[in-house]
RNA sequence: CGGGAUGUGGCUCAGCUUGGUAGAGCGCUGUGUUCGGAACGCAGAGGUCGCAGGUUCAAAUCCUGUCAUCCCGACCA
C-alpha cells in the first residue's frame, strides 16, 4: 500500500489540497519530463469511462472514429493567419530524424546530416492535417457532411503546469467536420454542445453554463466557439469543452471546395470540437472533500468497496465469505465491486484508502453486524452510516448510486447558484473579484467590445466566460449600461476568474 | 523571458553558521501480537548529500561555475 498520510484542508491551502489529492488518490503523478504527467491506473480507469460515455453520445449523433498523424508539417500550419497567431508561441518542433554519438563529449547529439527539409509540429491540434486531408476527399456535395473524431494526444507547450488541468502533453477528442451550409455546421456545432453539457451535468454531476465565447476568447481560427463552463470549489471558471464553429476559414486554407448540386464551386464548412482529460480536474474540484475524491457512481472505475472485519480465523470465514457473497450479488447488478481483504490494514486504515480514492459506497462487515443479521453502508458523498439488514444490502447499495449521483449534481448545483452573483456598478464589480482565490461568477453588462474585454481583464483577471446562449435569469437579457463603460449593453455575460 | 527560493534514502525535512565516520519521522521488507475510523513490538533494507571544478590533511558544510525544480509576474484546453 502506498502513502496514506493526510492532504491539507481546502480551507488551509486549496492549490495544495488539489495537488496532493490528485496524487494521493492514486489518479496522476509528476514524470521524469517537465510538464508532462503520468495518468495512473486509477486516474486512466475514470478516463476510459469518460470516453465510453462521450464516445457512445457522438456515435448515436452520427460520428465515426478515425486517426490523423501526430507530426504536423511546418508549412500546414503556416496557411490559416489566426491560427498560427493562436498556437505558434506553444508548438514542439521537431528537426532531426537520426542521434548520433557526440564526437565532442559523452552522449548523443542530433545527427547533423539527418536534420528534416521541413520541420514537423508536434500537433497542438488538428485543424490543418484535417483539411489538407479534407480537400483531397472532398468534390461533391455528395462526399457531405463528413463527421469524423479522434481520440488522440495532443502536445500545447505550457509555460506552467497544473496536472490535469494544464500540462504540456493531455489526451483528448477533437472532432472535425465538414458540411455543405453554414447552418448545417451551426447545427452541428450546437449538437455536440448539448451532448458536452448533457455528460457534464449527467455522467459527472457538474452543472455548467452553456455559452458564446467572446471574440478575445474564441479559437484561434474559428468563426465563433461555444463552450461550457464549470464552477469550483475555490469558485473559479473552468472551461470544460468547446464546440467551434470554423465557417469557411479552414476550407479557404487548404482549398477544399465542393460542386454544389446546382453545379457550383462553394467552400466547405467546418466545425472542430473537444473535451480533454481537463474534464478529471473539473470533475475533482467540482465534488472533492478534505478527506479526498468524491466520484460520482456513473463514471466510478468502482461502485462498491467491502471492508470484511475479524481478527481470528474462524470470525474472518464468516465475514470475507458475506462480503464476498455480497460481491457477486452486487455484480450480477452490474456493478464493479472489491472486497479489501488485506490483512495487515486496519479496517480504519481501509476506510481512509478507499474515501481517498473516492469509491462511492462502502459496506461494512463485521462479526458484531452478521450477529445481528446486518451490515453497515457508508456512502462517500455525505459520509454517512446506516445499518441495513443483510438482505436488504444489496438493493441499498445499488439505490445509493443513483442517489449519490444525483444529491452531488444538485449540490454542485446550489453551490453554484450560492456563487452567481448580478452586479450594476464597477464598484461591485470590483469588490467582487477583490482578494485572491475566485469570487464566482458575475453577471454583468458589457459594451461589446475587445477593448473593454481586455481593460477588466486587466483591472481585475476576471474574463467573460461566456454569453449564455439562454439567459440565466430572463432579466439577464434586458439592456443595460457596461459595468466598466456605461456605454449600451445588450444584456448581461458572465465574468469570472478562470483556471 | 524578468523577480524570489530550494536541491541530503521512496516522501517530508534536520545537519551547513563554527569543515572531522550521514541523521529523524513517515513509507518499505521480515516477523509476532492485533483488527468497528489511519494498531503496536522486535529485527532489517535503503543515501556517489543535484552536477562539475576549487580551497583543505579532511567538504553535505567554505568558494566558483553549472543544471534542475518550485513560487510570483507576462501566455494558456
Amino acid at each position: 500500500m502506498s502513502n496514506n498520510l493526510g492532504i491539507p484542508t481546502r480551507a488551509e491551502n486549496y492549490s495544495e489540497w488539489y495537488n496532493e489529492l490528485v496524487q494521493k488518490a492514486d489518479l496522476a503523478d509528476y514524470s521524469a519530463v517537465r510538464g508532462c504527467m503520468v495518468i495512473k491506473p486509477h486516474g486512466y480507469a475514470l478516463w476510459e469511462n469518460m470516453q465510453r460515455a462521450l464516445d457512445d453520445m457522438f456515435k448515436a449523433t452520427g460520428h465515426v472514429n478515425a486517426y490523423f498523424p501526430l507530426f504536423i508539417p511546418k508549412s500546414f500550419f503556416e496557411k490559416e493567419a489566426e491560427h498560427v497567431e493562436g498556437f505558434a508561441k506553444e508548438c514542439a518542433v521537431v528537426t532531426h530524424h537520426r542521434l548520433k554519438a557526440n564526437p565532442d563529449g559523452p552522449g548523443l547529439i542530433p545527427d547533423p546530416d539527418a536534420k528534416l527539409e521541413e520541420p514537423l509540429i508536434v500537433r497542438p491540434t488538428s485543424e490543418t492535417i484535417i483539411w489538407n486531408t479534407y480537400a483531397k476527399w472532398i468534390q461533391s456535395y455528395r462526399d457531405l457532411p463528413i463527421l469524423i473524431n479522434q481520440w488522440a494526444n495532443v502536445v500545447r507547450w505550457e509555460m506552467r503546469t497544473r496536472l490535469f488541468l494544464r500540462t504540456a502533453e493531455f489526451l483528448w477528442q477533437e472532432g472535425h467536420t465538414a458540411h455543405a451550409t453554414y447552418d448545417e455546421a451551426e447545427t452541428e456545432s450546437l449538437t455536440i454542445l448539448e451532448c458536452y453539457r448533457k455528460f457534464a451535468e449527467d455522467w459527472m454531476g457538474v452543472p455548467v453554463l452553456v455559452g458564446l465565447k467572446s471574440e478575445g476568447e474564441k479559437f484561434a481560427g474559428a468563426d465563433h466557439t461555444y463552450c461550457i463552463e464549470a464552477l469550483t470549489q475555490d469558485r473559479r471558471a473552468i472551461q470544460a469543452g468547446t464546440s467551434h464553429h470554423l465557417g469557411q476559414g479552414f476550407a479557404k486554407a487548404f482549398d477544399c471546395k465542393f460542386q454544389s448540386a446546382e453545379g457550383k464551386l462553394e467552400y466547405v464548412y467546418a466545425t472542430s470540437w473537444g473535451v480533454s482529460t481537463r474534464l478529471i480536474g473539473a470533475l475533482v474540484m467540482a465534488h472533492s472533500d478534505d478527506k479526498g475524491l468524491i466520484l460520482p457512481p456513473k463514471l466510478a472505475p468502482l461502485h462498491v468497496v467491502i471492508v470484511p472485519m475479524g481478527r481470528d480465523e474462524e470470525t474472518r470465514a464468516r465475514t470475507f465469505g458475506v462480503a464476498d457473497d455480497l460481491a457477486s450479488q452486487l455484480q450480477a447488478h452490474g456493478l464493479k465491486v472489491k472486497v479489501d481483504k488485506r490483512d495487515k490494514e486496519s479496517p480504519g486504515a481501509k476506510y481512509n484508502y478507499w474515501e481517498m480514492r473516492g469509491i462511492p459506497v462502502r459496506i461494512e462487515v463485521g462479526p458484531r453486524d452478521l450477529d445481528a443479521n446486518v451490515a453497515v453502508i457508508a456512502r462517500r458523498d455525505t459520509g454517512d452510516k446506516e445499518t441495513v439488514a443483510l438482505d436488504s444490502v444489496v438493493a441499498r447499495a445499488v439505490e445509493l448510486q443513483g442517489i449519490i449521483q444525483s444529491d452531488i449534481y444538485q449540490k454542485a448545483l446550489a453551490f453554484r447558484e450560492a456563487n452567481t452573483v448580478r452586479v450594476d456598478t464597477w464598484d461591485e464589480f470590483t469588490a467582487a473579484f477583490d482578494g485572491d482565490g475566485g469570487g464566482g461568477f458575475v453577471v454583468a453588462h458589457w459594451d461589446g467590445t475587445t477593448e473593454t474585454e481586455d481593460a477588466i481583464s486587466a483591472a481585475t483577471k476576471a474574463t467573460i466566460r461566456c454569453i449564455p446562449l439562454v439567459p440565466l435569469a430572463p432579466s439577464d437579457a434586458e439592456p443595460g449600461v457596461c459595468v466598466f463603460t456605461g456605454k449600451p449593453s445588450a444584456q448581461r455575460v458572465v465574468f469570472a476568474k478562470a483556471y
